[in-house]
RNA sequence: GCCAGGGUGGCGGAAUUGGUAGACGCAAGGGACUUAAAAUCCCUCGAGUGAAAACUUGUACGGGUUCGAUUCCCGUCCCUGGUACCA
């Protein structure tokens, strides 16, 4: 002990997580430590994970979601902003159905009694979350508003209904949703689903395309992952091209022409012939009565029959049938053929198609297969021309315009906006921009969703309901089956009304919305969560709105993310908020990785692997299902199916929350796949024993030790060490944590600053000394809080200082004690390390290169050679140039 | 096919602007303590040569720019994700 302090002489108590866990968590409960003030004149800080549909069960994938959000929360709060942190649930989806089906569960009962749950779940792990502002959003106070929401949509005329195509099972006699079809067949019975048409109900997102484009540019382009931006952008598909009509022989309903969208207009004197989609309007009408009706009706069934993901593969075989119709181009008055084609989308642009075999490969491959003219208006260049019937492949590429009147010799991409004025100019079309975003269906054939607010009459066609008799509560007194259709249209007692304009019999809607629809409005409600009149209260919107940090799975890229942007706008302009605010709702976005592992198995007789839970190997690594030897497979998102999930609560019972919040922290940085490692969780499980044990052997000098005045002076070398590291690490850890969210570099460095105090120690008898250690150790228990919450709040507990570490300030750092005093300058001869060597922080570049040539080591490399040149980087390193 | 992002020890990952590659952790090996084990502590740990000092080599592969490249440029291979008859 000479010359060291003096350890304490007690078995200081073992870091025991369970002990003190539910402690702190009590305390931040009865402290309201994270629930927001609203009377706080702090700045705001809005901070929101996705929420979870309750399910029931907690996963990993959440653990990680909610403790990076819960880093940045805490860390918030410390900074001194006026945080808000809600919580809700997705509530309504299928899950709960299909327990209805499979268990006589009623959905509600099921999903609150899930809620419940996964709430007592989720304030173990120690979350600061403002539980005041919790939601359900399939409680009758949050979707009343979203029915008075489409209603207000519906008045501006930017909701409507119109046929869209959806999945039937005959067998069940109901809607399947796009999950619930494999291959075709359902995912109950495995037999075929066909395309039905049904009337729905669409948002008019289109409306909205270039607003959605314009946030991306001009909000959110520096915030969000470019990859999301990327996507959303591909989503929205905006192409700007031309529209041309193509005159019909004779009108049909009325119509004398038919038009097409085109990128390329400058290809229109090569059209030979027209392809429509299986579903446009005039593709049954062209043949009626004539002597290809039934051959056309025939192609037009089959193709609508088929699968759309079957339509949409690669090997997919290009058909179509002649309608024995023409009809003529605008440009040249040239007759050409009119087809139906399986591969012309009626999603895109008109669903007509004009066909330049020449300059397009499947117009080729078609007019190949039928026989159709190939007509060649592009040349590579003046030099080289093509020969329609040698051709191979089309020719895509750009090149000089031919067989094209007055554009003959003009190069074809410089063209293309004269030809589309040309067209406007003689009335044939004109410019046009085209979006592949399509309008949002929000009908759902399901029970446990919100009921979309309309009467059907007789009389008076679609009804709204009226306001004041929102909302349209959702029955409970209904049977659930498999089969025999929706449980919401069996309920006589739901459909069966009166119509509010007539008073006569009428029937209710009994679709329900898409559950995106719930989780496009959220992050509005929770800032004024039981506001009774309207769905936000404007003020608190522009208090809290835009979520500052927005967090959650990359999987949501498109739909949620989008959907979202578009409500957010819609609410905006049907007034239930000032334009002021921003027209974007989540500012920054984080997008985590999933959780993975390892996946083992064995193989069964065809070679098919079995997969092993680790519970199911035995400890000479054989199975305990059939003895087999156990194989390691790739590493693979946490699932059910391939058994290689982590159960969240057998890993908090073993180590506790902090070892599991820390260790999904540590792993990997967050937008990264994490790899699940039980070692690992063991590896942090031992840092923050190292840590509890540190103190509590040093607690008494510790206690003891003045707080440190700042004075370096009196400090020994290691002493000076020391405070040197205290501020370089409070540096590191805020500036990775602040704007990088890379927690496991932050986590490390705590780790080498831990490190570092325990190998500490102070002069005997030196008081300064004592006073630094005493900083140090709370600089780290206050850094570490963020990540391991508990058992900092009790290590702060244990060294006598007061009040709750979560509502300290977060360390600032001085950039003076930051600074090395003497450096480590890399020598390098022909850019090849020969050594190093230390000197004053400060040394000139003369200094450093005098310095640099004295070394032994470098003096045997340049010995017989011609000092050509040195390279002095000023405090970092010197390279000499040698020959 | 197209678009995007990657490829660094046995593993997860560091290296923020071109300047000492491999921080931190895991695993592994060796040692101390113990009757023993666990726990804990100490040491080693990219590959190769060497007793050591040191040297060679090394960030998917092949080139280039530079005094100097994991980092910048060109080409190739592989992986992951998104998207796909988009007219």
């Amino acid at each position: 002990m000479n010359g060291r302090f003096k350890w304490s002489m007690y078995m200081a108590a073992k870091y025991q997580p369970n002990e003190i866990e539910g402690k702190w968590q009590q305390f931040w409960e009865n402290e309201r430590t994270f629930y927001t003030n609203e009377a706080s004149l702090a700045p705001k800080f809005y901070m929101l994970e996705m929420f979870p549909y309750p399910s029931g069960r907690l996963h990993m994938g959440h653990v990680r979601n909610y403790s990076i959000g819960d880093v940045v929360a805490r860390y918030k709060v410390k900074c001194g902003f006026n945080v808000m942190h809600p919580f809700g649930w997705d509530a309504f989806g299928l899950p709960a159905e299909n327990a209805a089906i499979e268990r006589g569960v009623h959905p509600a009962g099921w999903t609150y009694a899930n809620i419940k749950d996964m709430r007592g779940q989720l304030q173990k792990l120690g979350l600061g979350y403002d539980w005041d502002r919790e939601i359900a959003t399939c409680h009758p106070d949050y979707y009343k508003w979203e029915q008075l929401i489409f209603l207000r949509a519906y008045e501006k005329g930017l909701v409507y209904r119109k046929k869209a195509l959806v999945n039937w099972s005959e067998k069940m006699q109901t809607v399947l949703a796009n999950e619930q079809v494999i291959d075709g067949v359902d995912y109950r019975y495995g037999l075929p689903v066909i395309q039905k048409e049904l009337t729905q109900w669409f948002f008019k997102t289109t409306a909205y395309a270039e607003e959605l484009l314009d946030g991306i540019d001009n909000v959110l382009e520096e915030n969000w992952p470019r990859r999301v931006l990327l996507e959303q952008r591909s989503r929205i598909g905006k192409s700007h091209g031309a529209r041309v009509e193509f005159r019909l022989e004779e009108a049909i309903e009325g119509e004398t022409t038919l038009p097409v969208f085109t990128t390329r207009p400058d290809t229109l004197w090569g059209v030979t012939f027209m392809s429509l989609a299986a579903e446009h309007p005039m593709a049954l009408k062209l043949a009626e009565g004539t002597d290809k009706e039934a051959d056309v009706n025939a192609f037009i069934q089959k193709t609508l029959s088929e699968d759309k993901r079957k339509r949409g593969s690669e090997d997919y075989e290009k058909q179509g049938v002649f309608t024995g119709k023409y009809c003529t181009n605008p440009v040249n008055g040239t007759k050409v053929p009119v087809y139906i084609a399986n591969f012309v989308l009626m999603d895109y642009g008109t669903g007509a198609v004009m066909a330049v075999p020449a300059h397009d490969q499947r117009d080729f491959e078609f007019a190949q297969k039928y026989g159709l003219p190939i007509k060649v208006v592009i040349h590579p260049d003046e030099n080289t021309s093509l020969d329609a019937a040698a051709m191979t492949e089309a020719y895509v590429e750009d090149g000089v315009m031919v067989n094209s009147e007055m554009f003959n010799g003009k190069n074809n991409r410089e063209s293309i906006e004269q030809i589309a004025d040309y067209l406007e100019e003689k009335g044939w079309g004109g410019k046009t921009i085209n979006y592949r975003l399509r309008d949002w269906c929000v009908s759902r054939q399901r029970y446990w969703g919100a009921p979309i607010p309309v009467i059907y009459c007789d009389k008076c066609d679609v009804v709204p309901v009226a306001e004041d008799q929102l909302p349209v509560m959702l029955p409970e007194d209904v049977k659930f089956e498999a089969e025999g259709g929706s449980p919401l249209a069996k309920c006589e007692s739901f459909v069966h009304t009166t119509c509010p304009k007539c008073g006569g019999a009428a029937r209710r809607e009994t679709d329900t919305f898409d559950t995106f629809m719930e989780s496009s409005w959220y992050q509005l409600r929770y800032a004024s969560p039981r506001f009774e009149k309207g769905p936000v209260d404007p003020a608190a919107i522009e208090k809290w709105l835009p979520v500052d940090q927005y967090i959650g799975g990359i999987e949501h890229a498109v739909g949620h993310l989008m959907y979202s942007r578009f409500y957010h706008r819609l609410m905006q302009d049907l007034g239930f908020f000032p334009k002021s605010v921003s027209p974007e709702p989540f500012h920054k976005l984080l997008t985590q990785g999933m959780v993975c592992k390892e996946t083992r198995f064995t193989k069964d007789e065809n070679g098919n692997p079995v997969w092993h839970t680790d519970d199911d190997i035995d400890e000479n690594g054989m199975s305990k299902k059939n003895g087999q030897k156990v194989l390691t497979g790739r590493v693979e998102k946490m699932s059910k199916s391939k058994y290689n999930g982590v159960d969240p609560e057998a890993i908090m019972a073993r180590y506790g929350v902090d070892s599991a919040r820390m260790f999904v922290l540590f792993a990997s940085p967050p937008e990264n796949d994490l790899v699940w490692k039980d070692e690992g969780v063991e590896g942090v499980h031992r840092f923050l024993s190292r840590v509890w044990n540190m103190v509590q052997q040093r607690l008494d000098d510790l206690k003891v030790a003045a707080a440190f005045d700042g004075n370096t002076a009196g400090l020994s070398s290691d002493g000076k060490e020391l405070h040197k590291l205290t501020h370089q690490t409070i540096k590191g850890v805020t500036e990775d944590v602040h704007e990088r969210f890379h927690f496991n570099t932050a986590i490390a460095k705590s780790m080498e600053f831990m490190n570092a105090i325990s190998k500490f120690r102070g002069e005997a008898g030196n008081a300064q000394d004592a006073s630094v250690q005493r900083d140090a150790v709370l600089v780290l228990v206050n850094l570490l809080s963020v990540f391991a919450p508990h058992i900092c709040e009790e290590l702060w507990q244990l060294l006598g200082q007061t009040g709750s570490i979560s509502t300290v300030a977060w360390p600032t750092y001085d950039e003076d004690a930051v600074k090395e005093s003497t450096i480590t300058i890399a020598i390098q001869v022909m850019g090849k390390m020969r050594g190093t060597v230390e000197a004053p922080a400060g040394c000139s570049k003369g200094e450093m290169e005098k310095l640099a040539l004295a070394h032994e080591n470098i003096q045997k490399h340049i010995e017989g050679k011609t000092v050509r040149k040195v390279i002095v980087v000023p405090g970092k390193l010197v390279n000499i140039v040698a020959n």
